[in-house]
Formats: structure tokens, C-alpha cells, sequence
DNA sequence: GCTTGACCCTATAGCGACTATAGGGTGTAT
DNA sequence: ATACACCCTATAGTCGCTATAGGGTCAAGC
């Protein structure tokens, strides 16, 4: 009960995470339940900043949240092997990396049909046709 | 009524999509009603198939549903100037270019906090002193 | 003392694009 | 007759929030 409490918006503006989504990781069991104030307003420690800017951390590098709850899990016993937390950085980062290629190739196909649009009505657009299913052949 | 109709099993696999997901579509305006069988199965004209087809590979291409739906409309009209086909696709092309930046600056980011991990147990590791907030400043 | 306004509370529904489940009916082969 | 593949509807779940409805709390100003 002492003066070093924060409040939800107090939370929200330190990690700029809107106040709707503290009390969602809340209630998902990322952000242990805090004390209430008797008005019921929920009273933060410092300890709650700390783990809330971890999360949002986590998250701006793309971990999902079950990602991110493992990692919590593993900061919190700290003297555990850190293998644990290489293995999900590396999944994560392999993930990354497989979206891009993914994403890279799919581009080359859209430069590819928007590159070949020399057309003025829908008709005859090729791009249109190649999403079309081939036209001549039954 | 003839004898050229298909099920919802056949469309499923002429065209890799689940059953499900044809119904989806079409609960969600994509693909139109199609006649039903005196059992109330769907039964579908090639005409469906070639819809189907259309919506199938604007997904794999990345379209949102949104956006199939404006191709599939503007396809129907065949008369008309492609050049909100092309606003389309160009738009698309533009969003999937920025995914892959931040895609590869994520990546760059991640692979430095990976390389960073030459430790062996979590108090020290810097994967998980990277999402931390800062351990000494106040 | 009373109102205004910023802040907080819970509970619930919505987003996109499916996917899965429950609880049935249909059609055909043996 | 019965097994089995297939089909039907309706509803809820996924992920990571975001938004809404319908309230309660608290400090400041008049
Ligand atoms: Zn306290
Ligand atoms: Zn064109
Ligand atoms: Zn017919
Ligand atoms: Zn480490």
C-alpha cells in the first residue's frame, strides 16, 4: 500500500500498450493479477512495469504469446539452462525467415502479373486472366 | 439437372480447398448459391468450379478476402477499364514489399539477439537481458 | 454540495480467414 | 441390414487484440 502503485493508464503510458490490452494479457495469465486500490482500481508495482515491458518487447520481435509466456517462464528461474530460450529465439527467427522467402517469391509472381496489365478493359487484362482458370483448355 | 453437376466433395478436391471452406465462401458472398439435390446436397455447375479456381489463387496469392471479392465482381464486368484491377493489385504488391522489409529488419535484429547467446544459464543470457528493460537505470 | 470530466471496472462481441465440433441425414455397396 | 463415406446446419474456437455497453471512482472547480 505504498506510494510507488501505478494505475492501468499509468502502465498504458510507460509501454504504450492501450489499457484494454494489459487487462487481456492479464486475464490470458502473462501479467500476474495485481492488488486493488479499496475503489477497486487495480494498483501496480514495479515489478508489473518490468514484466509488462518484457512482453511488449517480446512481442514488437514478432514471439507469439505462448512464446512469449515460455519466455517469461524461463526468465523467472534464473538459474536454468538458457537452451530453452535459444531453441524458441531460433524457431522464431526461422519462422521470420521462412515468411520472408515466402513473401519474396510470392512478390516476384505479382510483379510478374502486374507487369503484364498492357490492357484497358477487364476483358482482356492479364491480370484477371491469370487468376482466371486456363481459359482454352477444358 | 443434368448430369455435369458436382458436390461440395468434388469442388473440395478439384481445387485443394476444404469442405468447410466452401461453405465459408459462400456464406460470405463469394461464391453464389449454388442448386441444391433432391437430399439438399449442394450441387454445383463447372461454372462454381471456375469461381472456386478464381478465389482460390487470388488467396494464394495473398488477396484478402475483400479484395477477391472486388476482383470477383469486377471480372463479372468485362466490359469495363482495368484500372481498378490494377489499383488492386498494385496495392497488394505495395503492402506484401513492406511486410518483407519489416520482415528482414526484424530478422536482422533477432539474429543479433541470437548471436549475442554465449551463455549458458538464464541470469546471464543475453537473449533474455535483450527483452528485459534496462537491468541498472532506474 | 454538486457537477464535470478523466479515469477505472466487468462482460461481451467483433475482426479475418478459416477450422473444428456436435448432432444429425443421405446414398451406396455388401 | 448395416457399414461407411459423404453431406447437412449451427455453433464455437483459433490469435491478438480492439471496441462497445453500461456502469463505478475520484479529484477539481463553482
Ligand atoms: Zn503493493
Ligand atoms: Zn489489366
Ligand atoms: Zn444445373
Ligand atoms: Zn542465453
Amino acid at each position: 500500500m505504498s506510494s510507488t502503485h501505478l494505475s492501468i493508464g499509468d502502465l498504458s503510458r510507460a509501454t504504450g500498450t492501450k489499457v484494454e490490452t494489459i487487462r487481456f494479457y492479464e486475464k490470458n495469465g502473462l501479467l500476474p493479477q495485481p492488488g486493488r486500490t479499496e475503489g477497486n482500481y487495480r494498483a501496480y508495482e514495479p515489478a508489473h512495469l518490468n514484466r509488462l515491458s518484457f512482453i511488449r518487447r517480446a512481442r514488437d520481435l514478432g514471439f507469439s504469446l505462448d512464446q512469449v509466456r515460455a519466455l517469461l517462464t524461463l526468465s523467472d528461474d534464473r538459474s536454468q539452462s538458457c537452451a530453452a530460450v535459444d531453441v524458441i529465439a531460433r524457431a522464431h527467427r526461422d519462422e521470420v525467415e521462412r515468411k520472408i522467402k515466402d513473401l519474396q517469391s510470392l512478390k516476384v509472381v505479382l510483379d510478374q502479373v502486374i507487369e503484364s496489365c498492357h490492357c484497358n478493359i477487364v476483358a482482356d487484362c492479364a491480370i484477371i486472366e491469370s487468376l482466371a482458370p486456363t481459359p482454352e483448355a477444358s
